[in-house]
RNA sequence: GGGAGCAUAGCUCAGCUGGUUCAGAGCAUCUGCCUUACAAGCAGAGGGUCACAGGUUCGAAUCCUGUUGCUCCCA
């Protein structure tokens, strides 16, 4: 069979992906084996595959490969997530784009409109994932607003709301102006701006005093007498929602305020002076204005001095009714406009720069507007406490640990839970109201009636309305591992029974709080037990100057183009190549281009071994004896490495080490040490070892690399029906032999001392070399590798001998001495300068040694074993000294 | 403002309960090679005061304190 000379990734992608589908091996139904278990994070359902996904998924097929390989159950539940403020947003856009409006249309008629777009767009996100080899049960494929999901949201809501945790108030909410929503205190993102800190005078009134702003000699009147006060504002645009101004009690300027009134500006309304500890006196003038409606803090003042509150702000930030002024304006052109306005009546006393953080709205980008509306609640306190000791318990392990102290601090200053949403494209709230202002949380109309009966007879139908608003995505999305079981609606099912609690979780540290943290809730509220075991926490994936890969900055590269340029394994490699857990990826092409690189030597490594005329009629040469031997206990010593990273989650290690063994051990020794002469054929017993080593070293490597493994896997042999890598076995390991190991690492150094030799002296790797050596004790190194170093170090003689020569080139490999005699005489001088360096470098590390072990504290306070390895330094050091200071004697 | 974390080679990172020749890996760099699997390669080499200053200890990259710089989370 012809081997091509090139491997090509997009053909093997497009045949072994169906070919893994059509024999259903990412499909896993409960057996009597142990469960494995992955819940994707679900994506939104619109959304488009982007290079955090890449990473997460890749991680996450990597876990779940190995386990299918180890024999396990094998489940990947993937699907998608409404996510509703995001997609409302988005089929607001595209009507928009078609002229329609959405104030134009019934509920009905939207969702139908978002529906169908969910149709349209939803999913294509998991036909990418399947591109970049995603092993997931796809038969499984949950979405979270499908009917049985949705049902399991809208049971929880009730129960939460009849156990208590639920309640209904009025409170100060973040509000999205752009999305016409309330968000989570999660959903807010706090960014730097640089913003105009406005100094503006307020006139100052006794109580009963009569005062007109609008006449202007009265105003400057109080201006010239000091009878105003100045605050400073960020948000003048606000002043006209200004109901009291507060200063520190025990600010000296401000104590002769008492009882007095100031007057709102343009709003000519009077308003208390008030006196709180919550002032900082150092700020600005010390002095603040107090607007309950458009402010928390000034809402916690107002609540606590009995405030009145001034709602001037629309719910899409444009200036209300009640401000007065400006009505219908945009908040920012009247911030700009109230300046001038302010100005000119002589209000402003001065402008300066600055910086500030302002909330905006992860989802719309929109500035907050902190606004008081009537939202439903989870209470939290209580509710939350089972999943602060799972993970303080160890019972759920967050990886990296470090995480864990950043967990503990938010879980215990943990707030109420803002569910309600004001969109449509989600799972409306189950609460009924009749005209009478009564309420009833449960499932129908029908119920509510019933409900609400006793306490407004007359009750029909008509009366009764549902809440308009939907609720958080994250309320449907923190059940995502029980609902996809179908553990909601049929809470002992099989499935259920066998694959929760799941393994193991991989997600961004950002949505430790919005989702991991809520689903460890859940699972206890509702299953008893932890959703899952481990969580592991990937990073951010970031452009090589450290940004955040992103649509907007434009600095993110198309994953499919990278999937088509360096093939998926390759783009798999690259993304694990630098990602240790909790770490962000600063990501770079070049580490597709580097595994890219890495699929391509196995696949040469494959060709040269396919290509050998193989012959039974030749002896197997020992020296490839001792080869097979080595290999086989460097994998071992290789596979015990790389489950031990496995088990830590230390992923890049893993792949790092897998890496090696097959670059360096493999391909850059093994195979050459058996490589047969050109053209010759290799002996059978040789080569059907080398192709089991072969099979192993695929398995290892195919979690990391699925597509070229499996090819190469079946040109290696003809397979029959069902031999498959993706099912084939995870090697066992046997204890690796480290005398032997160690004996190679000393004829691996001679070789690399001969190469060195050729390389610094100028001769050609074809020319063959005599080499010289001699030692005291032990020979095993050369006894078993004798073979091995004549070959790759390309001698005509390797010979022991007694008497050191003279006139050669003389190193010092552990205890052995080793002389290349030379034709031509040698640069003595150099040769001594470099071994007296050597010489040196021995005799301070020796000095070093014996100052430690004739330090009495030293050998009285350190463990034996440590002392004992002091020791073994010094002999060797010794007699390695010994050979060196021979080897000088001998120029 | 509160909390957490980080600082080791040009870059990205390992370095576990202080003790192996502990100062490492990969990439990048430099030198020499078109050696018939692979130039997407082979062989070899150079490169770090472990941020800074103290302290504990027989012994510190590792533990403690302070300083500086950076990152993230929360308000």
């Amino acid at each position: 069979m012809e081997i091509p000379k090139n491997y090509n990734p997009s053909e093997a992608e497009a045949k072994w992906y169906p070919y893994w589908m059509n024999n259903g091996y990412f499909r896993s139904v409960p057996d009597e084996r142990e469960p494995y278990t992955i819940v994707i994070p679900p994506p939104n359902v619109t959304g488009v595959l982007h290079m955090g996904h890449m990473l997460n998924n890749t991680i996450q097929d990597v876990m779940i490969r190995r386990a299918r390989m180890l024999g396990k159950n094998a489940c990947w539940v993937p699907g998608t997530d409404h996510a509703s403020i995001a997609t409302e947003a988005k089929v607001v856009a595209m009507l928009k784009e078609k002229g329609i409006k959405k104030s134009d249309l019934t509920r009905e008629e939207f969702l139908k409109y978002a529906f169908e777009w969910k149709e349209k767009y939803g999913g294509i996100i998991l036909e990418q994932l399947k591109k970049l080899g995603a092993s997931c049960d796809w038969d499984r494929t949950r979405f979270t607003m499908e009917d049985d999901l949705s049902e399991a949201v809208i049971d929880v809501f009730i129960d939460l709301f009849k156990k208590g945790y639920i309640y209904r108030g009025t409170r100060m909410v973040n509000w999205d102006p752009a999305g016409l929503t309330a968000v989570s205190d999660e959903e807010v993102i706090h960014k730097e701006v640089q913003s105009k800190l406005c100094y503006v005078r307020y006139v100052l009134v006794d109580a009963d005093e009569a005062y007109d702003n609008n006449d202007a000699a009265a105003r400057q009147r109080k201006f010239d007498n000091n009878e105003f006060i100045t605050i400073a504002t960020v948000r003048p645009e606000t002043i006209l929602g200004d109901t009291a101004i507060c200063v520190h009690p025990e600010d000296p300027r401000y104590k002769h305020l008492k009882g007095k009134f100031a007057v709102i500006p343009m709003a000519n309304r009077k308003v208390p002076v008030i006196f709180d500890d919550y002032i900082t006196m150092e700020f600005g003038t010390g002095c603040l204005k107090v607007t309950p409606a458009h402010d928390i803090n000034d809402y916690n003042l107002g609540v606590k001095h009995h405030l009145e509150v001034i709602d001037t702000i629309n719910p899409d930030g444009t200036m209300s009714a009640a401000a007065g002024f400006y009505i219908g304006e945009d908040r920012f052109i009247v911030r700009k406009k109230i300046v001038k306005d302010l100005d000119a009546l002589g209000h402003v006393v001065k402008i300066e720069d600055y910086t500030n953080k302002v909330g905006y709205s992860e989802r719309t980008d929109a500035v907050i507007e902190p606004k008081l509306s009537m939202q439903w609640f989870v209470k939290m306190q209580e509710f939350s406490k089972p999943a602060l000791d799972a993970v303080m318990d160890g019972e759920v392990k967050l990886i990296p640990d470090k995480f864990v102290n950043t967990y503990r601090h938010w879980m215990e200053n943990v707030h109420d839970w803002c569910i309600s949403r004001q969109l449509w494209w989600g799972q409306r709230i189950p609460a009924w109201y009749d005209n009478k202002g009564n309420v009833a949380v449960c499932k129908t109309a029908e119920e509510a009636i019933a409900m609400i009966k006793d306490k407004n007879p007359s009750v029909t139908v008509t009366d009764i309305r549902q809440d308009e608003d939907v609720l958080d995505t994250w309320f449907s999305s923190w059940l995502w591992p029980i609902s996809v079981f179908d553990g909601f609606k049929d809470p002992n099912n099989k499935d259920i029974n066998y694959y929760y609690p799941t393994n193991d979780l991989v997600t961004a540290p950002e949505i430790l709080f919005f989702w991991v943290a809520r689903m460890i809730m859940a699972g206890y509220e509702y299953r008893g037990k932890r959703p899952f075991e481990n969580v592991y926490l990937t990073g951010i994936v970031r452009d090589k100057q450290g940004r955040k890969m992103s649509k907007s900055l434009g600095n993110s590269p198309d994953p499919l183009d990278l999937i088509s340029k360096y093939g998926a394994d390759g783009v798999r490699v690259g993304m694990l190549l630098s990602s240790p857990a909790g770490n962000d990826l600063l990501f770079d092409e070049g580490l597709c281009e580097q595994g890219r690189n890495f699929w391509n030597k196995l696949w040469n490594a494959f060709r040269l071994v396919k290509g050998w005329e193989v012959s039974s009629s030749i002896e197997q040469p020992t020296a490839n004896i001792a080869s097979i031997e080595w290999f086989q206990h460097r994998l071992y010593a290789a596979t015990a490495e790389i489950n031990d990273h496995y088990e830590k989650y230390r992923m890049s290690d893993a792949l790092m080490s897998t890496y090696k063994l097959i670059w360096d051990d493999f391909c850059a020794w093994y195979l050459e040490l058996i490589k047969p002469a050109y053209q010759q054929p290799i002996d059978a017993k040789t080569f059907e070892a080398t192709v089991n080593f072969f099979e192993k070293i695929v398995s290892i490597v195919h979690p990391f690399m699925p597509f070229v493994s499996e090819e190469i896997w079946h040109l290696l042999r003809e397979r029959k029906q069902g031999e498959d890598l993706i099912v084939g076995k995870w090697p066992v390991h046997a204890a690796a032999d480290k005398s032997l190991l160690d004996d190679f690492t000393i004829a691996s150094g001679i070789i690399a001392e001969v190469r060195n030799f050729r390389q610094s002296k100028g001769v050609s790797p074809k020319e063959q070399v005599e080499l010289h050596y001699s030692i005291s004790g032990q020979a095993s190194a050369l006894d078993r590798f004798s073979g091995a170093i004549i070959k790759l170090a390309n001698l005509s003689k390797l010979e022991k001998i007694t008497e050191k020569p003279t006139g050669a080139f003389p190193f010092v490999v552990n205890q052995f001495e080793c002389f290349i005699p030379l034709s031509e005489s040698i640069d003595k001088e150099a040769e001594k300068e470099r071994l007296t360096k050597e010489l040196e470098y021995s005799i301070g590390f020796l000095k070093s040694v014996e100052s430690k072990l004739s330090n009495e504290r030293f050998v009285n306070n350190a463990k034996p074993d440590v002392v004992a390895a002091e020791q073994k330094k010094k002999a060797d050091a010794e007699s390695k000294i010994k050979s060196i200071q021979e080897a000088l004697a001998s120029l």
